[in-house]
DNA sequence: CCCCAGTCCTGCGGGC
DNA sequence: TGCCCGCAGGACTGGG
């Protein structure tokens, strides 16, 4: 399931193309049902054959392709979409093709097997209404405490499932929330407008220093495989993994708990009861 | 506004 | 062995 840190190894991944030109855009059609490629594909191609590609961008958990145009092909994973310089995994599910001028790379693919990811050619106009600040926050790697703060401290919800919306802060998602928190030594359940100062800035610190290693692990691959990089990779992170995927396992960090899995907003939470524990009464 | 439940989709694994 | 069902969680929508 990419997140900022699969979604940045893409993007890092494509980085040849720049520069390139795009020669045509197709729709392979062995896809069994098609995905959303907005405008339609004829008018897709209009807008962006000739036009050469002047940068490689990435907006919260998607791939942003800027042309010389002035639009912007933006393309969203999801769970389990592939940006692709290389071979896609299967034949099947290869959603998008876009032919470039040239030498190498020639084709930048857009693969997704369950097929709940989208392409979407934009100008300028339409990019902000999308994905400009009043869709989504911070990106998580330019966040500050003090942002985070702002944006999440008087707010009721519990703290792992904030950390999942997007118009608070961009680019984290479930897996990576759970490994923020960890690291931070606070209860995913805790209430945000519990939390303590100290607490906040352990989980701005967590943040950084988790989604930057991912990155640098070139993100998770988990078991079911479906994560790759540009070169159809799997990413390393999956290893450093401290609690998710991982209940019943000894908790990494304090060595003593045992590691639990419970549901917050209809989504899977790993955590460590002992060292992630609800707020101590004040004054003890 | 804030938050939750339901929706899309496919492949896999558990249970019988 | 084979089938069915539930689960995985991105982002979005509708409703309380």
């Amino acid at each position: 399931m990419p997140e900022l840190p699969e979604v940045e190894t893409m993007r890092r991944g494509i980085a040849p193309i720049v520069g390139c030109r795009i020669r045509d855009v197709e729709r392979p059609k062995c896809a069994k049902r098609p995905i959303l490629i907005a405008p339609r594909i004829d008018a897709f191609r209009e807008r962006v054959a000739g036009h050469t590609i002047t940068g490689v961008d990435r907006v919260g958990k998607r791939v942003v392709v800027r042309l010389d145009s002035g639009e912007a092909i933006v393309i969203e994973p999801r769970m389990t979409g592939l940006v692709l310089l290389a071979a896609p995994p299967t034949h099947e599910h290869l959603r998008l093709r876009v032919k470039l001028a040239g030498g190498q790379p020639q084709e930048l693919l857009f693969w997704d097997r369950r097929g709940l990811g989208l392409v979407r050619l934009v100008g300028p106009e339409e990019f902000i209404e999308r994905y400009g600040d009043e869709k989504l926050g911070p990106d998580a790697l330019r966040l500050t405490a003090a942002t985070l703060r702002e944006r999440l401290a008087g707010s009721r919800r519990a703290i792992k499932v904030a950390l999942l919306d997007q118009r608070a802060v961009a680019g984290i998602g479930n897996l990576y929330a759970s490994e923020i928190l960890h690291l931070a030594g606070v209860d995913p359940a805790r209430p945000c407008n519990a939390l303590r100062p100290a607490e906040w800035a352990a989980v701005h610190k967590a943040t950084l220093e988790v989604l930057e290693l991912a990155i640098r692990y070139e993100g998770s691959t988990l078991s079911d495989g479906t994560y790759r990089n540009a070169l159809n990779q799997a990413g390393g992170y999956q290893n450093e993994h401290r609690v998710y995927d991982r209940a019943g396992q000894v908790c990494p960090g304090c060595g003593r708990g045992e590691i639990v899995r419970i549901v917050q907003a209809q989504r899977a939470t790993f955590y460590c009861p002992c060292c992630q524990k609800p707020a101590r009464s004040r004054k003890s």
